[in-house]
Order: C-alpha cells, then structure tokens, then sequence
DNA sequence: AGCACGCCGACT
DNA sequence: GTCGGCGTGCTC
C-alpha cells in the first residue's frame, strides 16, 4: 500500500457539528486527516494483550506530527478494536502488508526508546521458548513509564575499573577458571560460558565480584548478575560498593520510580554494571559482555506468572543472541546446567583437586544402623556423634545446624495407623511454638479432641520437628550455650565468630565470619525420600549450601547414608559428578532436562482437540484428571512450542472448545495442591 | 476479550 | 415489513 495521499481513500469524514444521531465512529475507511511522516509512515506495533490470537505485529500510519517521536521502543496508544490500547513500536517500514485500510498512531507515551531492539528480540524469542505471548514477557522485562523519572539527567561517570590481585587468584582454583577469567579479561565474550560449582569457605560473592571487575575493566562494556533475591543483591553491590556509581540494582521491591530509574540508567549508558533479581536478566545495557546466574536451582528465579520463564534460561537464550558471556554458578549443580556442559555448550567450572582437600569439609555420614545402636543419643533425633561434633566444635566457634523445617511441630500423624492427621476442615494438623498443643495449620482450631479418622486412635505423633523444637532440644542439651535460630520467616543474616548453635532452614543459613567450626544436617535422610522429581537434587543444593559456609576443614555430620549418591557427592566434594549421574538417570527415563515437554490444563475434550493438531513428534503421558503432559526430544522443543501456540490463538478464536492452559518445561511436572492461605500458619512468637 | 456482522422468530 | 436473538470471526 502506497503512503495514504490518494484523497479517494483518505479523505476525512466529517462529522456535523451539532449533528444527527448516528455519530458512529468510522469503523471503516481511513481516519487519517492529517498528512503522514514523508518516509517509512508505518509503524509496526505490539498491543499489549495477553490474548495469543493477538500476539503478532499491527500495523498503524505514523502522522507528520508524530514522525519525530515514533521511533521503534516506545510506548504508544493507538485504537485497537475500537478501543484505545496501549502498545510498542517494534519498527519502521515504508509499506505494510496489511492489505486494508490503517488506523493512525493516536499518541506516543513517551520518546523514550524502552524497547530496544535487541530486547524486543529477546522477548520474542522469550515468548517463542514457552509458548507465551510478547505482552506477557515484555511486562517482566520493560517497567511501567515515570515521567519524573525520565527527566533527569544521566551521564555515565569516569571511573577506571581495576582488577585485584587476589581476583585472578581466585579463579585459577576453579577447573578452567583461569582461562574463563583471561578471556573476560581481555574483551572476548563470543561463545565464552561457564557453569560454576563453588568452592568451599570462598564467598560466592567475592568470586562474581572479581569476574565482573575483569569485564567491566577494559572500559568498555557492560555486565549482569542475576541473584535469587534483594539481600544477595545488597551483599554483591556492598561487595563492588567501589563501583557504586556505575552500577544499576534493579529488584522487585523498589518503589516504580526507583525501579524506572535504574532501567533508564542502563538504557542510556549511565550504568555498566546491573545487579538484579530475575528481571534483570532483561535489562538493557549497552555492549552487554557477560550475565552471571548465581543459585540457578533456586524457585525465585522462576517468575511466577505466565509463561514462567526462568532467569537461567533467558540468559542462555540472550547469550546466544547477542554473544555476550555467560556464567551460571551453584553451591552444587543443576542438571540443566550440567547438560549444557555435556553437549558442550558451556564449560565446566569446579574447585581444583587441591582446593578441595585443603578446603572441602570432612564429611560424616551416620547410617541407619549407627542411629539404632545409638544409645548415647541425646535424642533420637541428636545423635551422640552430632552432639560430639557439636561440643568439639563450640569450643572454636559457631556451629551450624541445618533443618529441613520450619517451625515447631509443622507435621503430626496418627500414632497407630500413622496417617497424617488432619482437621475437621481437611487441613493438617500441626504444633506451633510456643502452643501447648496441637491444632489446625490452616484454621487454627485447637486439635484437643482429635481422633483419628481412620482407626479411630486419639494419640499424635511428631513426623516432622521444626527448627524451633531443634533449638529447644539443643537448648537442653547444651546448656549455658547461645541458641540462635533463622528460618525463612524470620531470618539472621549474621553471626559473630564466637562459639554458638545456629539452627537454620536450608536457605536461611546465617553467614558466620570466619565460616562454621562444624556443620550438622539433621534429619537428611527423609529429604531423599520425597517424591518430587527434584527431592535428591534439591537435597544436594541445600547440603553444599550449608557446607560452603563451613570453615576449610571443618566436621560436617550428616544423618543419611553413605551409599547414597548424594552423600557421596558432598564426601568428595564433587556436585558436577552427581549432577551427572542424576542426568544420566533423566536421559535415561526421558524427563528434563533431556527432554522438552509440555503441560496442557483443561478439559479431558479440549486437551484431546489439542493434541490431536500436534504433528511434532511426540509421546503423550496422561491425559489424567484435567492435564496431560506432551513430551518431544530436546531438539524438538521449538517445533512443540511453536505448534502449541499456533493451537492456541487458532483456537481462541473459535466458540467451540474453552481454551487449555499450556506450559512449557515447569519446574515440576506434576503440580502440587497447595494449601489454602490462611494467617494461621505461623502461630505464636 | 470486546464488538462487530449475520441470518432466523415475535412485534408495531 | 422491522427489532433483535447471540453464533461466528476479526481486531492494523
């Protein structure tokens, strides 16, 4: 279509003033009245709108007024469906293929190009990976407009980045360390990536801290570290405090204004450095070099909202595009992560032989049969080793106890029949500290008269004990000693290096200056026998995690068995090996990562109406009650994604059928039922 | 999602 | 002869 100067087609309908009733809007024909931007009057815009039949480009005509502002990236209001939408240009052309009449830009938001295009790249592809929509995705990666914001001025300072001694050092006691930190170092990102297992009593922090100070130091260039949440933000940003000035920190929980402005202070080249959660991942940085990933097993890096994207993932697919290095480091190791290094697209990053044997904890592992003959034990939870271990240690310093739960008493059963005991009101049943008895976890009604449902037996028993019931029976046991506690709830961020028991949920471990004297993980053997896909994964992410703070050989005592893999792991200090072993099992049984699948959500006929479009090859388990699960070998994975959202928009648009829910490689398959929210769940003080 | 257009029943 | 039912389909 020609620029719209044929008068035919373009002239202005005027309406009469005071006129009669039918002031129908022209639906139809061309609303333009003024003359259109001489060159390349089209704009190509993305409405935002979650609806998958409207995730694609539109067309709209770019008035001579607007010419200047209408640039791709920014914002704009334009009538869509009658109504006034907002929207991104994503492009300037000439002619449009639309083959009809277009409807003008009606405003532009603002001149500020918030949609690059190279992140507008990155959101589609983004979009593409989970079978999302653009407008879902770039509501993550671009914050809402503030004007107040975008008025100040930005000026990146001069300031001259220098690598430290102990920086290179650091690097070289990792296996291929030395060669990442060199090729960062000198400017050379293109297909540079690493996955990283920590090392033991060497801060993580430290280690990202002297990385991006090898990149940012050839000025020129910028970086992105991605840390699970606000407080590892703070730790890295006081670490690299020297580089305050040219760093942005963009987390969730800054107000919208803050949150703007540090966006703004990366789009125009004030900062080179971003330190983020998930949504940095997104951020716009000029000559992006390198992104970090930091704890790639942790939930927060997944966004909650459709399509679930995950800050791991998006790195990847933004260091393929845009050639810039990646690192994703871990206390233990991913199976993702590790199969990227099998296939070759990344390397391999772990402490050295003699790294780890000047530095790795000595492991102890306490078998079943050690427990049983146990009859020193101060409890049947504490055994006498963990209580040696303990005293042996407080004599140095503090001494870490790792729980896997929250609480006092969080999970009770019935003493005969040992089924999970539960309220009237189908909740569970559990002891809050500080509560003399028993009640509901969801309701909160005393559980006084409790009897069991199933074979009508009135006694209770612990199934699971809590940090706080820890705490108090460590209390008893050493007397006259400081009990510190942290869950996820309520959590201690430090302690001191004076002798005391720090009793923590894994990721609520305090750091201790100078690292524990001795770590003990008590009740390890039920967490591998969960069900989920992740549990032993899991348990090794939470394990290396409490282990790392750990002094260079200090005890670590563990209440599961030595044969386990896992176990094994943590002896040798070797989370690479067991993230391939665990690889090798889901190569094995066709799950993630070897395999790509798809979750579908609906009813039993609209998820068979589903599959039956489907002509990537592809193997179909379920369906069962309301889901099934598509799975396609790896390589096949865009092919899927791509079908399943061409599935969903052709189908939106019918009235037959209601729409299926579709998600793509979920952080575990099979969703679990979660309890209803309720305030009851942390009673007392 | 809205909001049109479109082709069959009860009203002035 | 007209108003209006909400089924089907598009939105630059």
């Amino acid at each position: 279509m020609k620029p719209a100067t044929d008068p035919s087609e373009d002239q202005l309908v005027l309406l009469p003033a005071g006129g009669k009733a039918p002031v129908r809007r022209p639906r139809k024909g061309p609303p333009s009245p003024v003359a259109l931007a001489p060159v390349s009057p089209i704009a190509q815009v993305r409405i935002d709108s979650p609806l998958p039949q409207l995730d694609r480009i539109f067309d709209y005509t770019i008035s001579q007024q607007l010419d200047d502002l209408v640039q791709p990236g920014v914002r704009v209001r334009v009538r869509f469906a009658g109504r006034l939408v907002t929207g991104f240009v994503v492009g300037r052309v000439p002619t449009s293929t639309a083959g009809k009449a277009l409807r003008p830009i009606e405003r532009v938001l603002s001149g500020e190009r918030v949609l690059t295009p190279q992140l507008a790249e990155l959101v589609a592809a983004v979009a593409e990976h989970y079978a999302g929509t653009f407008s879902d995705v770039v509501r993550s990666a671009v914050p809402p407009r503030h004007a107040r914001a975008e008025s100040l001025q930005y000026e990146l300072p001069e300031l001259a980045v220098e690598v430290k001694d102990q920086d290179v050092a650091r690097w070289g006691r990792y296996t291929n360390g030395a060669a990442l930190f060199r090729r960062l170092r000198g400017g050379k990102s293109a297909n540079t990536r690493g996955v990283w297992s920590a090392a033991p009593a060497q801060p993580w922090y430290q280690d990202i801290a002297a990385l991006v100070r090898a990149v940012l130091e050839p000025s020129i260039g910028g970086a992105i570290v991605v840390l699970p949440d606000a407080h590892d933000v703070d730790l890295l940003a006081h670490e690299l405090s020297e580089l305050r000035d040219i760093t942005a920190v963009l987390t969730a929980d800054q107000g919208p204004e803050r949150r703007y402005r540090e966006f703004l202070r990366g789009l125009r080249g004030a900062a080179r450095l971003v330190i983020g959660t998930r949504a940095a991942v997104f951020a716009p940085v000029l000559d992006l070099r390198l992104i970090v990933v930091w704890d790639d097993q942790d939930d927060s890096l997944w966004e909650p909202h459709a399509p679930y994207w995950n800050a791991r993932d998006v790195a990847a697919i933004r260091s393929s595009a845009q050639g810039c290095a990646l690192l994703v480091g871990a206390p233990a190791r991913s199976v993702e992560t590790q199969l990227w290094c099998e296939q070759g697209w990344a390397r391999s990053l772990a402490p050295t032989r003699e790294v780890i044997s000047a530095t790795a904890p000595m492991v102890r592992a306490l078998e079943q049969d050690d427990l049983e003959r146990d009859v020193a034990a101060a409890s049947a939870r504490l055994p006498h080793m963990a209580w040696l271990v303990a005293k042996a240690g407080l004599k140095l310093g503090p001494v870490l106890v790792q729980v896997p739960r929250r609480g006092y008493l969080p999970t009770l059963s019935c003493q005969n029949c040992r089924r999970p005991a539960r309220c009237a009101c189908g909740g569970l049943l559990g002891q809050g500290v500080g509560q003399s008895s028993p009640a509901c976890t969801w309701c909160g009604v005393p559980a006084a008269n409790w009897k069991c449902k199933v074979c009508g037996d009135t006694n209770l028993r612990a199934v699971a004990i809590g940090v706080e019931r820890t705490a108090e029976e460590f209390g008893r046991a050493f007397p006259s000693t400081q009990i510190i506690w942290s869950q996820s709830s309520a959590m201690r961020r430090n302690v001191s290096a004076s002798p005391a028991l720090v009793i923590a949920t894994p990721g609520a471990e305090p750091v201790a200056d100078g690292g524990y004297a001795a770590v003990i993980i008590l009740d390890a053997r039920g967490q591998l026998q969960r069900p989920q896909l992740q549990a032993t994964v899991e348990a090794a992410r939470r394990w290396f995690g409490a282990a790392l703070l750990a002094q260079p050989r200090a005890p670590l005592v563990i209440t599961a068995d030595n044969s386990e893999p896992v176990v094994q792991a943590l002896i040798r200090w070797d989370a690479p090996g067991f993230a391939q072993r665990e690889l090798a099992d889901r190569v094995a049984a066709g799950l993630l990562p070897s395999t790509r699948m798809a979750v579908l959500h609906g009813a039993p006929t609209d998820i068979s109406d589903v599959l039956s479009m489907l002509t990537v090859d592809h193997q179909v388990l379920g369906p069962t009650d309301g889901s099934c699960i598509v799975v396609v070998r790896r390589e096949l994975g865009s092919m899927l994604s791509g079908q399943l959202r061409v599935i969903s928009a052709t189908r939106a648009t019918k009235s037959t059928g209601k729409p299926v829910n579709v998600v793509l490689d979920p952080r575990e398959p099979i969703a679990k039922a979660s309890p209803p929210m309720t305030g009851a769940q942390k009673p007392g003080p």
